[in-house]
DNA sequence: CCAAAAGTGTTGGTTTTACACCCATGG
DNA sequence: CCATGGGTGTAAAACCAACACTTTTGG
């Protein structure tokens, strides 16, 4: 005798992809075509399809609406409020992602237009979105304290003033340079190249590359 | 127009409930008595019923295979690997749980013979449950080092030792005791009583309790 | 008086924080 | 030569790790 499969909840796959634009921290969001909450923003993102696991369902949304793969991402939460969806019972199993504005082609996507909107202050967004943007805000940024993902929104070399930009503008808040320089380079994570960055009128910066370009994480850190 | 929802894959919520006993970690198993997997042991758990949180159907879970409730729990993880349920597609919604060991009722509980079995060492087990638990302990381990999670396995009044006890055998490893005790005094999340416990031949220990006995976190801690 | 666990401080090393000036370049 | 951001060191404080002996009790 073997129990049966019951189909009560509806899944869906909702990604909360970061990007760094403009000094700001910018998350995807999409316009609603359809009832519920038709015409309000929301975070791409669709029912889970047959015989497809949530990452892929996660890798395919990214894929489909901002023509990204191979990037970072993570399970954040399963969110499964009662009210959530009018509807009825629809369970949002969120990840989070992490990419470069310029690896970003909205081009092929539907007629959803996505954009990316800042993520502090967002308001009047579908389904219980705001509340998953920011509990995956509260995940970035602790995930920026003992992993290497920052690397995932840098270019390939990047100054250390960037990276430090990139810290300040997902933490919220301002770090001290020589401090930040020196608790990063003893990490041992980044290494410097031959090149620099010769940008105006200013002393050119050096550049660093990663030595791994791939998820790590570390006893301490920040 | 609105979309509709679609039900593509089933929904189960499994429970880790850890408990300390005997001086281990343990964690509740039940003997499946269905297919797949009958004569296995798996974690509590069921599918999600109709306007059911997963949320809710943890409790229930708990409540029914424990007879505990209001205990601490948290929202785990989502597992969906393709392979993990032979009768196809089904995602199990995960939540750890913490208890005192003389807590837990197991009558009126069915004919699936809870018990609770060492974590460590674990192998033989239904679906991918195994891993859920692996991860439940990281999880665990984790959260002690930034919570105060630990009051959910104690008396409500405890020893400093007993305290010291809880940590060593979650995290598998020895602890200083002049250094844990200055430390978790230092935190300020425990105060002492007035009573001591006497048992035995030895010096009386000093009985202690939290302060709050409530989940809270914490900037630093371990 | 013995066995058992309770209780208690200090030191050295490491880590973290706070803080200000000179350098290299392009225009 | 000036404006701009790049780059660098030190000292005080806080924190962490290592370590051993005395106390109180019951039997």
């Amino acid at each position: 005798m073997s129990e049966q499969i019951y189909k009560t909840a509806g899944v869906t796959v909702d990604v909360v992809l970061f990007t760094i634009d403009e000094g700001v921290l910018k998350t995807l969001l999409i316009k609603r075509t359809n009832e519920p909450f038709k015409g309000l923003r929301a975070l791409p993102g669709g029912f889970l399809q047959k015989d497809e696991t949530s990452q892929q369902a996660a890798n395919r949304i990214l894929k489909n609406k901002a023509g990204v793969k191979d990037i970072y991402t993570e399970q954040l939460y399963a969110f499964d409020g009662a009210k959530r969806d009018p509807r009825g019972q629809v369970i949002s199993i969120t990840y989070f992602a992490l990419t470069r504005k310029d690896d970003v082609r909205f081009e092929g996507s539907d007629i959803q237009t996505p954009k990316f909107a800042p993520v502090r202050g967002l308001a009047h967004l579908a389904f219980d979105h705001a509340d998953i943007i920011g509990y995956a805000l509260k995940r970035l940024q602790s995930k920026l304290e003992y992993t290497n993902v920052v690397y995932s929104l840098l270019r390939p070399k990047f100054t250390l003033t960037e990276l430090q930009n990139a810290y300040e503008i997902i933490l919220g808040k301002r770090l001290d340079k020589r401090n930040f320089r020196k608790k990063f380079l003893s990490l041992g994570l980044i290494a410097a190249t031959k090149d620099y960055e010769r940008g105006g009128k200013r002393r050119p910066a050096l550049l660093y590359k990663f030595k791994a370009v791939k998820f790590s994480e570390l006893k301490k850190f920040f």
